[in-house]
DNA sequence: TATTTATGCACAAACGTTTATCCTGAACTA
DNA sequence: TAGTTCAGGATAAACGTTTGTGCATAAATA
């Protein structure tokens, strides 16, 4: 006969803020092998649901559980994650998570992430190369189980070399071509595709395009959707017209405050990022400028406060919690060895163009 | 004679990038003691700088230092908290990260945390009271050093039941009364006073405000701001005036649309949050009202596009980094045993308000 | 020379889990 | 009766660190 009869604690009174029962704790799984009578073993088992399988009757699991709960016994990850060489975290490294949109995919990844029981490493990159290297030999000596990196900068050797480690990864946001990490971003091209057209179609001819860092996939869809939607509507590229190298406020106010200076100002500006739109916002009202009558503006990433700015701006939307929960899935379906890294399809989600009130018929 | 020579790996070229040397790594500080030829306490020691206290010999030292950085070692986190009972992490419970408030102080913790060595553990309550105890829990079974909770709610009985497991704690941007539990909030009264003693100034005397949820110290602190600064200045303060009981965008909608279809319509609107302010603006903008021509609005805290609405809108700025940083150091404080929690001294900061143009010279 | 002291490092336990393997008795089979 | 099978569970090793203690050898002292 191994059932012992198991004492419960005298339950205490709280008087602190309301009447409530206090259960005493049990600190590890020994101590409750002890209070139940059982070896650590049949515990542990029957706490992972594998009590069947190791044939542990259906009393010794109801009685282990009941006591488990009763002690408000919850297992020392840490521990467990040494013996399991898994540790069911999840490294995010994001640039800025003070920027709408990577704040906004942050909550999207912790939410989904927790749902299937890992937590989340925030880690903010701080738009620095070197700072991201670090981050990641951090995350790898955390031994988190998978990283989901948006990535910064324009050399990545230092993701690449990191590879090497081993550990699973998925790119969001940008993509780095031919390192062969799997990645979910926008499609920006087509994005750049939808504000052009739009542009055109309201009649403009000079439309500027103050892009962010030049060198890296994004900028360049961008670019690229930008040039082939002019010339796809017989109107010639002008090179001038596509300025800045950051996707930062103080490029956008600092690229707008040179267009507008032009003598041939242009009529459009097509901004890459929101904060480039922003930094061009701030320059028109110093400048007294009105949008649209004076200079019409369309701007990638939708937020919020899009809809009430003095003139509600017309967006390229990213589907910021769709990019967020496919790079979930996908990293989870290697970390739990359900599907291969190499097997993995890189996924481009289209943007919607979301039209307010910041282009001008003409 | 215990110095062995050291074989170093030949260097490889890898040629996927740019030419680099790939140096071997090695998995554990086995390892590494095994190529240095020192013991494992040896090198362990030298890695923790403790090789002076234990008379480890320089010569060994920097033959193990030089080792480390050569195979790229770094010590297995989870190893280490399991011995050290001490995982340098810290937990950090949200509302909701995709709000610009949170996330900002968000960014400030995980930067200075960082600095001192601590990574964040992001959670999204999701504004849910039984989320937010689970969470806790969560954040126990990971054995995080310490914790920084903005809550939820009113109920807040989960929290403090939740301090018997001893794990140091500090509230941020509400408090827990007679919790006993350090906080670091703004000084919501004096920003209350702040921004009603603006509203006053220019001549309104019906003033509306919308207030969060009501029965938490943060909503409570600010409408006794309200409140004393309209006594103060002898105007009698209305009841049927308070309006509201949330702190999110539908309750501002709402409650702006009510109060804006009253007979004797309020002059001003004071909100007592962001998105509260922004239901506004969403309700006045489909009225076709002008701010401040047919409504005056200030509303607590500042954000990037503040200055760039229809109506720049004169905030409350919160200072986040401050509250932040502060919470950093206090709860570091409490970890490192530098301070011990009882004797901590909870801080309120003084916010700013910032005028802009959304309030009518009457 | 014999004894003490300092130097420089190795051994092994412990942190809390999980799990491969082994053990014991009872029931069943030949 | 002897052997086999199965139910139900215990033992102990392993994950990678850190650190108290112990053990050599060399130098210093008596």
């Amino acid at each position: 006969m191994k059932i012992f009869h198991i004492c419960l604690p005298e339950p205490c009174i709280d008087h602190t803020k309301k009447t409530r029962l206090i259960r005493r704790t049990v600190k590890n799984i020994r101590e409750l092998a002890g209070l139940t009578g059982f070896s650590v073993s049949t515990v542990s088992r029957v706490l992972n649901g594998k009590g069947e399988l190791y044939r542990i009757s259906e009393q010794t699991s109801d009685l282990i559980l009941n006591a488990a709960a009763e002690y408000n016994y919850y297992p020392n990850r840490i521990a467990r994650g040494l013996r399991l060489e898994r540790t069911e975290t999840i490294g995010l490294i994001v640039p800025d998570i003070a920027n709408p949109y990577f704040s906004a995919i942050a909550k999207t990844i912790e939410v989904e992430s927790r749902k299937r029981g890992y937590s989340i490493f925030l880690c903010d990159s701080l738009d620095d190369v070197s700072t991201e290297g670090e981050l990641l030999n951090l995350l790898a000596s955390r031994r988190v189980d998978g990283i989901i990196l948006a990535p910064v900068g324009i050399d990545n050797g230092h993701v690449t070399d990191f590879r090497r480690k081993g550990i699973p990864m998925i790119i969001i946001d940008r993509y780095l071509p031919d390192s062969g990490i799997p990645y979910v971003t926008s499609d920006n091209y087509s994005g750049a595709c939808l504000a052009m057209e739009h542009i055109i179609s309201m009649g403009h001819r000079i439309i500027a395009c103050i892009q962010g860092l030049n060198g890296i996939s994004v900028n360049h869809d961008r670019v690229r959707g930008y040039e082939d939607a002019l010339a796809k509507n017989g109107i010639p590229v002008e090179r001038s017209l596509i300025v800045g190298d950051d996707f930062g406020e103080e490029n956008g106010y600092i690229q707008a405050r040179l267009l507008l200076g032009r003598k041939n100002r242009p009529t459009a500006i097509f901004a890459l990022s929101n904060l480039i739109s922003l930094g061009v916002m701030k320059a028109t009202t110093e400048l007294g400028l009105n949008i649209p009558d004076d200079i019409s503006l369309v701007s990638f990433d939708d937020q919020p406060y899009s809809a009430l700015l003095a003139s509600p701006m017309t967006n390229v939307e990213q589907r910021k919690n769709e990019i967020a929960g496919v790079a979930v899935n996908m990293l989870l379906d290697i970390v739990t060895g359900r599907n291969r890294e190499g097997k993995m399809k890189s996924i481009m989600i289209r943007p919607r163009l979301i039209i307010r009130n910041s282009v001008k018929k003409l």
